[in-house]
DNA sequence: GCAATGACGCTCT
DNA sequence: CAGAGCGCCATTG
């Protein structure tokens, strides 16, 4: 329906993510549609290139840690800017998924 | 155009 | 709980 491609979706749907609440890959990738493609929004993140605003700190893999390298301290950016916002990390780099996973507002548009 | 790379999720043992 | 294997696709050089 949209000549975007998978990715341009994936990042609309992280865009809609609220402050204080973070998504897993996997219903990203599904609310985005793309179901059972959780890796291609991991994919996409990573090409996430500058100049696009993305929220994609508040990404995170279904085990509810971050699954970045700390390469750039890319991991410690997200746990802090996680932090920041509200989101409470465990000392393991642990999020409770339970109670910051965002729920999708659903419900017409 | 080809080949290589890359931020996952789930199931089973 | 820990480890391993399988499936999926787009972007970049």
């Amino acid at each position: 329906v949209t000549p975007l491609g998978s990715h341009a979706r994936i990042f609309a749907v992280v865009k809609r993510i609220p402050r204080g609440a973070v998504a897993t890959y996997g219903d990203v990738a599904r609310i985005a549609g793309l179901p059972g493609q959780a890796r291609l929004v991991g994919y996409a993140l990573h090409t996430l290139k500058s100049g696009t605003r993305v929220p994609w700190h508040r990404v995170i893999n279904a085990q509810g840690r971050i699954s970045l390298g700390d390469r750039s301290g890319g991991a410690t950016t997200q746990r802090l800017r996680l932090i920041s916002e509200g989101v409470i990390v465990g000392g393991n780099g642990r999020i409770a998924l339970g109670q910051f996973r965002w729920k999708k507002a659903g419900r017409r548009s």
